[in-house]
DNA sequence: TTGTACGCGTTATCAC
DNA sequence: GTGATAACGCGTACAA
């Protein structure tokens, strides 16, 4: 049997108003509530849509509206489960709205398309407008450009030179809270393996680190701060390059930027036969969910990811309404609170 | 001062060509490829596209073309981390293609559409095709009146009513396999945390679980199977029933279908003072990054998360351009390789 | 209340 | 080689 080749072709409009003895303006005034149209008629308009299975084609519909309803969404990569939870959360504010979300990941493994490249690609298709994560590559140039075509809402990085609208967390109180809080157990030694030092967050949390140092009466300049990546690799190697010392000069506790590095961190200690708390202890930052289940399990701070998300969401959609430039005049979101979370995997300093 | 409205309008083609001084056709020409133009002209086009920051209106463009170059990546949730792996790996062979991805999370937290809602709306965009990941709310109906916009790629999970293309795992030998090496190790009382019974890749585990447990002799029925719903939190609540009895009883080993779960039930192991691997073990499946440091560290079974992705977008754009329908006609792809991994969660059974 | 005609930005067909 | 011109599907003034 000669199975028909699906014409992959979709009723329009016009096949609408066809069928339903109707004209066009007719059925767009049904479809949009835009005009008044006797009861009898609208039911067999309404009647034809459902016969025909029709949906309005979007591309025509933007074309007049010169604006698509999709937004996009920009992140380094989804293997970090807290940027998963952040787009999940500005996803769910999308679908909330019935607009789509488009989603491009740059420093992805085995990425492709430069800042500028992913910038390109979302202006060909009149997004309505950008949520992004920026990265260690992004392009501040680019996220610039992305302003000429709607307003664009950075969450959870900042980038202080653009001044655009963003939704971030308090960096800076979580990390000297936590610093504080490391000191407060007795630690003397102490170490940071922080972030890439072109990211706000990583900025943020440095001074956040040092606030508590000096406020402690510990001479910041004088704690060994190492740069990362974010990732639990380089928690591994920069762990190493910390630890890989004699006893007494080797750091009781590190203190790493976010919970990735500082598994890679815990990771290594133990390879090296090193048991945490007892022997060193270890912090992070972010609270992923598995760090509540690490053993031991990791003393972090929390940043409510889904409500970053969520809230960087609602804040597009308000400036894409209110038809904001979205450059900064949109209304500002201050910043979301941090809260330490006290675990196991910091305790007093080992006896020397 | 007043800041000027933003017209929020770009260059069109008509634009470009006036400010070159050619027609339309050269520019479409020029840009395209697709006609003969003299070399000066050209590079006049082409001058005038850089002056005016002019980038191509996708929405006329699939007007013509009558398909939109984006595809749909529907995921029941990113909160899973193996999820946002598949997807990213999806993500990558998009952007290999200058193709956007949109994405639809329907099982979020906090879901707002149904599977039907979700449909409509990929529908509207007039998308080239679809990657999908069903999950247990997924309405097959909704799935496949997808199929008449374009093709439909399932990943990870499977369908098996529908006879759609599909880029999964080996579940099955991986399950049997993992199965196999719990006994092989002694344990003889042993309790199975399942996945939701509606998804395949749970019914497939599960059989590869029984087909381990006929081959060693032991009877699949007296086996206690507890259906989860692939949450850590089921894996917590699960256990507990499993183990909350005498010890004579109790089960020396969970072998539960994913590692969400398993982290679960660890977490509760623990919380009850049981240690694992000494009073019990517990395997997982996917080998998340996280298992691999967890302590103990969790034996699992590896999936190829990323390279599902990516081979499911690879199948998706082959079966675009090739212009299959969608229907089972496009080349399928034989299940990946899934491998036990071998680690500390699961030792001999604890002596009587 | 309903129908007609035009424009949105792009591509493709056809004359020149 | 190059330039008019007609679709593509939809929204909306404007006319009936």
């Amino acid at each position: 049997m000669t199975d028909e080749q699906p014409r992959r072709t979709w009723a329009t409009m016009k096949d609408v108003a066809r069928h339903a003895g109707v004209s066009l303006s007719t059925v767009s005034y049904v479809l949009n509530d835009s005009g008044p149209v006797a009861a009898p008629r609208r039911e067999r308009v309404l009647e034809a849509v459902r016969v025909l299975g029709y949906t309005p084609n979007e591309a025509g519909r933007s074309l007049k509206r010169r604006a698509m309803s999709t937004v996009g969404m920009v992140v380094p990569e989804l293997s970090n489960p807290y940027f998963a939870l952040v787009v999940e959360g500005v996803e769910r504010a999308a679908s909330g709205r019935d607009a789509l979300l488009v989603l491009c990941a740059p420093e992805a493994e085995g990425a492709t398309g430069s800042a500028e490249t992913v910038a390109r690609l979302l202006r060909s298709r009149r997004l309505s407008g950008v949520v992004y994560i920026t990265g260690t590559t992004t392009d501040p140039e680019a996220v610039a450009s992305l302003t000429s075509l709607g307003p664009v809402v950075l969450v959870d990085e900042q980038l202080p030179a653009l001044n655009l609208p963003a939704v971030v967390s308090d960096n800076r109180k979580g990390a000297r809270e936590m610093a504080a809080h490391v000191l407060a157990r007795g630690h003397t030694r102490v170490a940071v393996i922080g972030g890439p030092s072109n990211l706000w967050t990583a900025q943020q949390r440095l001074a956040g680190y040092r606030d508590a140092f000096a406020a402690a009466g510990l001479d910041p300049q004088r704690v060994p701060v190492l740069e990362g990546d974010y990732r639990e690799r380089s928690g591994s190697v920069l762990a190493r390059k910390l630890l890989d010392v004699p006893a007494d000069r080797r750091p009781t506790v590190l203190i790493c930027a976010n919970d990735l590095m500082a598994i890679g961190a815990l990771d290594y200690a133990r390879n090296v036969g090193l048991t945490v708390p007892d022997d060193l202890g270890v912090v992070g930052f972010d609270d992923l969910p598995f760090s509540r289940v690490l053993t031991p399990r990791l003393t972090t701070v929390r940043q409510p990811a889904h409500d970053l998300g969520r809230r960087a969401g609602e804040l597009l959609f308000a400036a894409i309404d209110g038809g904001s430039t979205g450059n900064g005049i949109m209304e500002t979101v201050p910043p979301l609170d941090t809260e330490v979370q006290i675990r196991d995997s910091v305790g007093a300093p080992p006896p020397v």
